[in-house]
DNA sequence: CATTGTAAAATGAACGTTCATTCATTTTAT
DNA sequence: ATAAAATGAATGAACGTTCATTTTACAATG
């Protein structure tokens, strides 16, 4: 045990306090000093921790796309059926999307602006190659359109974003049944 | 005519350069003085014509949404059928984007970052109208699924933003033969 | 157990830079 | 000659980053 409450870890809390400042104001309006204030540290000490606000957001951005990958193939087993497994890893994402709104805003903001690095985005795709081995499986097997991953990809998990984004925005509520909907769809779009 | 070259209004030339800055760079990173430099005009000339520059993105996103909403309706008239109607709206956004690439690109970014508005986002949908109209009409007669038109635009309309920024990163090139795809995937996923 | 020595961690004022914005002046158009 | 348009140096605020100093953690010592 440590002295304070809740002393977890500085590095943790810099880390979400960026997550939460950089959803509300966006990259350009995240300052340092306030994403200190926010973390319950001092500005000088983010130095500490990470080099400079470049890797500040490139490892915030790493770590929270390795928390994704990682629940996307939570559980996972290979099944014979290519639309168990299937099913199985759009579940885990769509699980991770909505349960952990945050770290998936961050992510769908970095996706879209040149915030990050190409390296580190590159780096940060690595982990989705079970997810690209069943849809190899699944084009072998007739199943699934025989159309590049980056199509499948845009066709089955990028949506996920998008509704995420509007129920944030307060123009749309997600209930489970338009969860079940979204996946049909995803499903259906893909396949032959 | 005018007296130099290519002078066609500095508010058009503002508005082109700060697209074209803002895509490279990010809001963040897309200063007044740079945009002026690459719209060819002096940095205090930016405020005859904007009052600031949160006005200045504004603006520049309700022009870019105005014409791609345009582009999406350019020659459409209603038939009888659901699905002809929608595969000319479709198609009509799939060549914006593929063919005003910094326009979509800019889009992208402002649909994914607290950059703008809620108020100018608001005003940016409401051109929108017919599409959605289309899809009521649809599910009035069975052929569309029952669902939220977040849902619907989530996925025909969100995942070619998704490849279009692929592409702009290099990692995928966009035939002619998965536009095609794409579109049966579009509608595959919104039929029931 | 209390005291002390020491290195790591944390601080926040200060620094230099860059930014958005303004405005006195100049250029352009009529 | 006059008004509108454009300029770009000046301004003050805000930013990322640094660093001299203080605080904390803790092992060694008596």
């Amino acid at each position: 045990m440590s002295t304070t409450p809740k002393s977890k870890g500085k590095q943790a809390a810099l880390v979400r306090a960026t997550i939460s400042l950089v959803n509300n104001s966006g990259f350009h309006a995240a300052p340092m000093a306030k994403i200190a204030a926010l973390a319950g540290v001092s500005a000088g000490t983010i130095y500490r921790y990470f080099e400079s606000k470049q890797d500040l957001i490139n490892r915030v951005y790493l770590e929270v796309k390795a928390a994704f990958s990682a629940s996307a193939f939570r559980d996972y087993v290979e099944t014979d059926s290519v639309e168990e497994d299937f099913k199985q890893i759009w579940h885990n994402i769509a699980d991770f999307k909505l349960r952990q709104v945050e770290e998936a805003l961050f992510l769908s903001q970095c996706d879209n602006t040149p915030m990050i690095d190409e390296a580190s985005r590159q780096e940060g795709l690595r982990h989705l190659r079970p997810l690209l081995d069943l849809w190899e499986r699944g084009q072998a097997r007739g199943i699934i359109r025989p159309v590049s991953p980056y199509l499948l990809y845009a066709y089955t998990i990028y949506p996920i974003a998008f509704l995420l984004n509007m129920q944030e925005r307060g123009h749309h509520d997600i209930t489970p049944d338009q969860v079940e909907a979204a996946y049909q769809m995803a499903w259906n779009s893909i396949t032959i």
